[in-house]
DNA sequence: GTTATTTGACCCCGG
DNA sequence: CCCGGGGTCAAATAA
């Protein structure tokens, strides 16, 4: 890559993606101007106070919008959470639990975390995980889940990272550490823990490069053939497709669809897959029957007009977006040379 | 040439 | 302050 760094946060509130750590995309004002971060250096001053204003601007937006996601999640998780022996939070883990988020400027479980977040997320992960490692290998079943709610104070405010504990039985001489889930899992590390002789596999989300999820896959010290998963976070997608199994031709190679929508509003799925076709709409549908508007809004959905009015939307939105207009004209200020 | 996986090195935190 | 362990990075390698 020989392409000069371009800090451009187009991502408003949510986590970011994960990027070279000398140009992560959102930064505290004071950091800005650090040269390793695009063009600073040779910029006039002039030009310089007029991005960091901007970068101000945007930064400030960017908290507001990250309160507000904190305080809607934070409410859902409460309406959600109800009473039973496998949603706990831990009491003992607070002392441990740090925010696995920056400050003020971040998203909870942001993938772009940098090796001191990792281990905020291990405090998670350790604070409820161990002791319960028997429950799985007494399973008979294929499958068991526990959801944890970690609460999380960051400011004064509550987060909750879900960390869910999934055991699968699977073939003792099956070495993959791979789970099917339906969603698309991009492995980065591999790691044989001090407990466990197996090795322990580490997974992010492959389908959205900004989803903050993780997942943790390792057999069980106690019983080779199950093998125990484990999720942090929460992804900020739908599933890309149910159990992975219905849009499977349509995967691409690197595992991820480049275009495609599912709308599952504990209902049936619809998938618009738009890489079909050359381009065209195909409206996927799947589970129970389809009731008579849904079909209707699904022919809608597919029409070329929706979609060309959808695009304009979207360009009118992006387009008559102060912040967004500013940033663009950062980011080619940065690019050109210096004329 | 592109993308995913492997794997050794590094970093950070807790004891 | 030092050490060990877990988590992540990133170059090398494979597909």
């Amino acid at each position: 890559m020989d392409t000069a760094p371009v800090c451009l946060d187009l991502m408003v509130g949510l986590p970011m993606a994960r990027e070279p750590s000398s140009c992560t995309g959102t930064r505290t004002l004071a950091e800005v101007p650090s040269p390793a971060c695009g063009r600073a250096a040779s910029m006039t001053n002039e030009e310089a106070k007029i991005l960091q204003a901007k970068l101000a601007q945007v930064s400030d937006e960017n908290r507001r919008l990250t309160e507000m996601i904190a305080h809607l999640y934070g409410n859902r998780v409460a309406r959600e959470s109800s009473p039973s022996a496998c949603t706990a939070a831990s009491p003992s883990s607070n002392k441990r639990v740090r925010a696995l988020s920056p400050p003020a400027t971040s998203t909870a479980a942001s993938p772009a975390s940098s090796k001191k977040r990792g281990r905020e997320s291990d405090s998670v992960e350790t604070s409820n995980s161990r002791g319960e490692a028997a429950n799985c290998d007494k399973k008979s079943g294929t499958v068991d889940a526990q959801h944890v709610d970690s609460p999380l104070r960051d400011d004064g405010t509550y987060r909750r990272i879900k960390v869910k504990r999934v055991c699968t039985r699977i073939d003792p001489s099956d070495t993959s550490l791979v789970v099917k889930d339906g969603y698309q899992w991009r492995k980065y590390g591999q790691k044989v823990t001090r407990d466990n002789p197996s090795p322990r596999a580490y997974f992010r989300c492959a389908f959205a490069p900004s989803c903050p999820i993780k997942k943790k896959v390792q057999r069980s010290a106690e019983n080779s053939s199950v093998l125990e998963a484990t999720y942090e976070g929460e992804h900020n997608h739908p599933q890309p497709t149910r159990a992975g199994e219905l849009t499977s031709s349509c995967v691409t190679r690197s595992g991820s669809v480049p275009c495609s929508i599912s709308i599952n509003s504990s209902g049936p799925t619809i998938t618009l897959d738009l890489t079909k076709n050359g381009g065209g709409v195909q409206v996927v549908e799947a589970g129970e029957a389809q009731q008579p508007d849904l079909k209707k809004v699904c022919r809608e959905v597919a029409s070329p007009e929706f979609r060309r009015e959808l695009v304009e939307q979207m360009a009118r939105e992006l387009t008559s977006d102060p912040n967004f207009t500013g940033a663009l004209a950062a980011a080619i200020l940065q690019k050109l040379p210096e004329y």
